[in-house]
RNA sequence: GGAGGAGUAGCGAAGAGGCUAAACGCGGCGGACUGUAAAUCCGCUCCUUCGGGUUCAUAGGUUCGAAUCCUAUCUCCUCCA
């Protein structure tokens, strides 16, 4: 079925290619031998976000059907600054951040791909190794400055200034190709659709150092792009990170449930391992019957699945269910302090006080009397999960979980999490 | 350097001596409906111990009474040099 299907077609079906350097020439490889690709994440923060994931898909498709994925950490090129899809010049990091990043993000790698059949270099080995001189000799040389002020890249930012530095990324991203393909049999570069001209240009220079038979491909993924236009990968509270301490599987599980049913569909398709018919048969209930949300649930699952794990899975519809239907009761401690990551808490100390002075002073969760009445009035107010309308009604935080929290519900979905001193 | 205009709540914008804690729109916050959606409808949107208190760039002044009139200061805009 789908697995039979060659690995270019089943990408082409899940509408994960933007562009091929030579798309039949790769059907063909792809086809006839395992090879190697990869793919290069500079270490710029200290945790991957689920905008990694897409290349990473990509990447793990490529596993699954038995290639062999690289990922190229960017020690190197992350001291540089990639200048794709930025308006302005980066700010370049400490070399101390830029390792700490790294030990950080391999970590995370290895849960996604394992360590069979997969391997994570980093590009520091070997352009650090590159002297001044050798580089202006040996590669310089190879790259026309007129060809790299026209890539989209550097064209756009033209305007407003590049610096040198930022210029020469490109060359960089083009030995890194070419060490890939010498010393690890690397055939394909993937990236996002703004790495299109990195890795044409690192094609380029392999031809021209090792012949233009050379057999390398290059291949981008679409721009995911929200159906109401706002980027992908963003919520109110930030990027949604896979380190688990940064966004609790709850919190990734939700961003994933809130998809808009205009975009469930293509993100079945880009994030999961569902297969045609399974997908297929999602779409028809999206419209048939869009209120159950049978794909974005299954979205949901399947992508927290793959980065936490099938217990996290479990929990966070668990602690969705709890939450959403109000009903907080048979919530764990240990399930609380999940649920509830993401969402404003302070301490307060064990001591009965009205509703009203608790709200405003004690946890400053209302910002003035007044207001805090007028919620209270409106039944804006849920305590522990009771909606509670009383405006002499005494909070008694020992009353409930053990006397460890109190949970108050401002509106319809906004929680904040007394912990109880 | 000269001439004019403007500064009002998170934003936009009315108000030109008392009826103004300040219309209206947006945003924000609630409620109903719903699919943890969209759209729609409704309420609230300076603080308060509900007596009142503090607001209309800032500081003074006139007046029984000022966002509204006067003076100075600051900031912004337009036109002329």
């Amino acid at each position: 079925m789908a697995q039979k299907k060659n690995i270019i077609d089943e990408l082409e079906w899940r509408d994960a290619i933007n562009q091929v350097t030579d798309e039949d020439a790769l059907r063909k490889l792809t086809a006839d031998k395992k090879i190697s690709l990869y793919c290069g994440t500079d270490p710029t923060g200290d945790s991957l976000h689920v905008g990694h994931l897409i290349p990473f898909m990509m990447l793990k498709r490529f596993q699954l059907a038995g290639h062999h994925p690289v990922i190229v950490i960017g020690g190197g090129t992350g001291a540089i600054g990639d200048p794709s899809g930025r308006k302005d010049e980066r700010q370049l990091q400490s070399m101390d951040q830029v390792k700490k990043n790294e030990d950080a993000l391999t970590a995370q790698m290895v849960k996604l791909f394992g360590t069979e059949n997969f391997s994570i270099v980093n590009n520091y080995d070997w352009l650090s190794k590159i002297s001044l001189l050798e580089f202006l000799r040996d590669y310089g040389k190879l790259f026309n400055v007129n060809t790299m002020l026209n890539k989209e890249v550097v064209a756009s930012r033209l305007e407003n200034g590049i610096s040198f530095t930022e210029f020469t990324y490109q060359i960089l991203q083009s030995v890194d190709f070419l060490t890939l393909y010498r010393d690890h049999g690397v055939q394909l570069q993937i990236g996002g659709a703004d790495q299109w001209g990195n890795i044409t240009a690192g094609i380029d220079l392999i031809h021209k150092i090792e012949g233009p038979e050379a057999p390398v491909y290059g291949l981008t993924i679409p721009l995911m792009l929200k159906a109401d236009g706002t980027k992908f990968g963003k919520t109110a509270g930030g990027a949604v990170w896979l380190d688990p301490k940064k966004t609790s599987p709850y919190e990734f599980y939700q961003f994933w449930l809130n998809t808009d049913d205009r975009d469930v569909v293509r993100y079945l398709k880009y994030f999961t391992f569902l297969d045609e018919d399974q997908i297929n048969a999602l779409a028809e209930q999206v419209k048939t019957d869009p209120g159950k949300r049978a794909a974005q649930k299954a979205l949901a699952a399947e992508v927290t699945k793959f980065v936490h794990g099938e217990q996290a899975v479990e929990q966070a519809q668990h602690i969705s269910d709890a939450l959403f239907s109000g009903n907080l009761k048979d919530l764990t401690a240990e399930e609380i302090e999940q649920g509830f990551k993401g969402v404003p808490s302070m301490e307060v100390p064990n001591e009965t006080e009205n509703i009203i002075p608790w709200l405003v002073d004690t946890t400053k969760i209302e910002p003035s009397r007044r207001q805090a009445r007028e919620d209270v009035k409106n039944g804006a107010i849920y305590v522990n999960g009771d909606r509670q309308n009383d405006l002499d009604y005494e909070i008694d935080p020992s009353a409930s979980f053990d006397g460890k929290f109190v949970i108050i519900r401002r509106g319809k979905k906004k929680y904040f999490l007394a912990r109880v001193k």
